[in-house]
DNA sequence: GGGGAAATAAAGCAATGGCTACGCCTAGCA
DNA sequence: TGCTAGGCGTAGCCATTGCTTTATTTCCCC
């Protein structure tokens, strides 16, 4: 099982990839606002763990295990911005608690979100009427 | 800032005190799955904190400040496990997912999220299409 | 007053993950 | 082709958190 900070670092890496092609210490380091020394234990860690397979100064390439748990990482965490949104979070908000709850959830928790989101998003009067309901319960205090 | 282990002890001995009066160490450490040493310690730094008043060998006080918090968190956690109730969550994975997520939403999206279960707590048919939502895209796979 | 249960103190441990300091590699320029 | 700057890696250290173990103290009730 991979720890917090273990998918943090999988999810900025699987991400950096998918953009750029590459993912170096020194980008993932800046991304995650920790110093590159961090980065490199942590790359070593997922080497041993079988997400990537690491040469040192070479670079490193995410294994079919890590390609997958990287791509399911970055959805999940844009699910649960989506999610956060929807509900009407603020903006400011919405990164910090998506950065906390997203190693928290079980696969079936996330699951269920998805189906939420979907279900707002095949009809936007839905979303209307969740804002009616805010309002109402605004008014009433 | 309470830590999530602080949170969860607040929490507990709010509960407790609300159903039996009192909360005494060996009930905190049952519910908590803990040694009784790692109760007083932890019931110290509440204290310090000035989340409760504590005698030594005489119990402990919740402050308003602890009272007030102490409410919050138990409501907290209550209205996470509704929500995933509602969205359909397995009832197994139900009370880990709560334990993980309560210590990392801001009270902004707790907010959010109380309107969202009242949403559907106004108009069962809301939940149905929910369910609907849920059973085509089981479908569509 | 004594026995036993409950509570506390002291010490220490383990996991996690960050940082600093310094040394090593290598790409790319001279 | 050799140098070197900057990127990368290693080692050692530290902070935090929260738990355990063990030993001692206190309370309560007989
Ligand atoms: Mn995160
Ligand atoms: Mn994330
Ligand atoms: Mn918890
Ligand atoms: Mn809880």
């Amino acid at each position: 099982m991979a720890t917090p900070s273990m998918e943090d670092y999988l999810e900025r890496i699987y991400k950096l990839i998918d953009e750029k092609g590459y993912a170096r210490v020194s980008d993932i380091a800046e991304g995650l606002e920790v110093h590159p020394s961090s980065v490199t234990k942590m790359i070593q860690k997922l080497d041993k763990d079988n997400y990537l397979i690491y040469e040192k100064y070479r670079g490193l390439m995410l294994t079919p295990k890590g390609k997958k748990m990287g791509k399911r990482l970055v959805e999940r965490h844009q699910l649960l911005e989506n999610f956060l949104t929807i509900i009407g979070v603020q903006e400011d908000n919405i990164y910090k608690d998506v950065e906390g709850i997203e190693h928290h959830l079980s696969w079936d928790s996330i699951t269920c979100i998805e189906t939420l989101v979907e279900y707002f998003r095949r009809d936007p009067g839905r979303t209307d009427e969740l804002l009616n309901v805010r309002k109402e319960l605004e008014a009433d205090n």
